[in-house]
Parts: structure tokens; C-alpha cells; sequence
DNA sequence: ATATAATGTCAAGTATATTTTACTTATTGC
DNA sequence: GCAATAAGTAAAATATACTTGACATTATAT
């Protein structure tokens, strides 16, 4: 419910891997909604499920989760 | 309720800044019994909670929680 | 030995992450 | 165009992170 930023790294690294959400969602033991949702940024995963993920997509904490994104706006 | 590891990195980065659970609770806004809790591996911070952790204690994600700590027994 | 602070732990409640079902809107290929 | 798959969104239910308050234990110091 609070907004966090889209996650992008994680939809780059899928698409690096050619995975659709469904299949990471399966490769981590999530459903597909949970997945949406966290690149949505519409929540925050726990710790664990960032390692799964991380995991996965052969990326580091820090590499996928390790800034906010950015919140829209405030651009020139 | 699923036991998951003690951090003791985190104990350690505390000890590091002279930092009590009580004081690292507050700075991060959490409950003592929370940072208790994560400490003793008895649950499962959010992504949120472990990037505040990490800004206080001057560490990364990785640091401090990049790999999932041992699981007590199973050492010669 | 006795204060005092730091830590560990438990139980009951609240907030929120995650699931399920379901519907909509891209996107891609035929 | 149409079918099929991927992605975005929402509401209601469930699991679990986190709070509060209280008490027990382990340091640390005087």
C-alpha cells in the first residue's frame, strides 16, 4: 500500500534470462501477483525472498535491491 | 516461527559502533524486540527493514545479509 | 553482593506481506 | 483480424512481520 518505486533491475534481469514473470514467480515459490507486485513496487518482500530471487536470477542483494528506485518525477 | 540462522554479522557491526539493540531499534524505528528477534534469526525482516539496518551500521546488503547464517550443529 | 544496563523470550494484539480468484489490458504470432 | 500468452490490477482471505508489555537471564561495574 505504500508506494516503494518500481523495480526495474529486476525486470532487466529477467529479461536478460528470457523469464516471464510467471516462471520466476514459480522458481521462487511465489505466486505471479507477488512478483508483479514487488517490480510494481507496491510492496516489499521479505529479506528471504529477495535472496530467492536474487538467487535465480544470478544477481546480488545489492545488485537487485540495493537502492530505492526512483519515485517518479523530479526530473529535468 | 521457521527458524532461519542467527545474524551475527549484525551483532558484530553493532559492536563495531558501540551500538546496543536498544539504540540500533530506535535509529532504525523499530521495536527492541524486533531487532532481538532478527538477531536470533526468529524471523524474516523486510527489504525496508535491512536497508535501514544497513545505512545505521554503514554496511551493504551483501555484508550483512547476503548469505543465510548457520544453522547451528553439523561442525567437527 | 547488589545495582544497573543489555539481552533473551513469551503471549496477545495490530499491520501488512502473500494467496487466491478473477477480470482487464498489452504484446506477440498466425 | 483473431487466438494465446504476458503483464497489470483489485478484493477478500490467510500467514506472518512487527508492537506492546512484562518478566527472566546475562553482563558490567561499583
Amino acid at each position: 500500500m505504500i508506494p516503494i518505486g518500481r523495480n526495474l533491475k529486476i525486470k532487466a534481469a529477467r529479461a536478460e534470462r528470457d523469464m516471464t514473470q510467471k516462471a520466476l514467480a514459480e522458481a521462487v515459490g511465489v505466486s505471479r501477483q507477488t512478483m508483479n507486485a514487488i517490480e510494481q513496487g507496491d510492496y516489499n518482500p521479505t529479506i528471504r525472498l529477495c535472496r530467492a530471487i536474487c538467487k535465480v536470477l544470478g544477481k546480488s542483494l545489492d545488485e537487485l535491491f540495493g537502492e530505492e528506485e526512483e519515485h517518479e518525477g523530479s526530473k529535468v
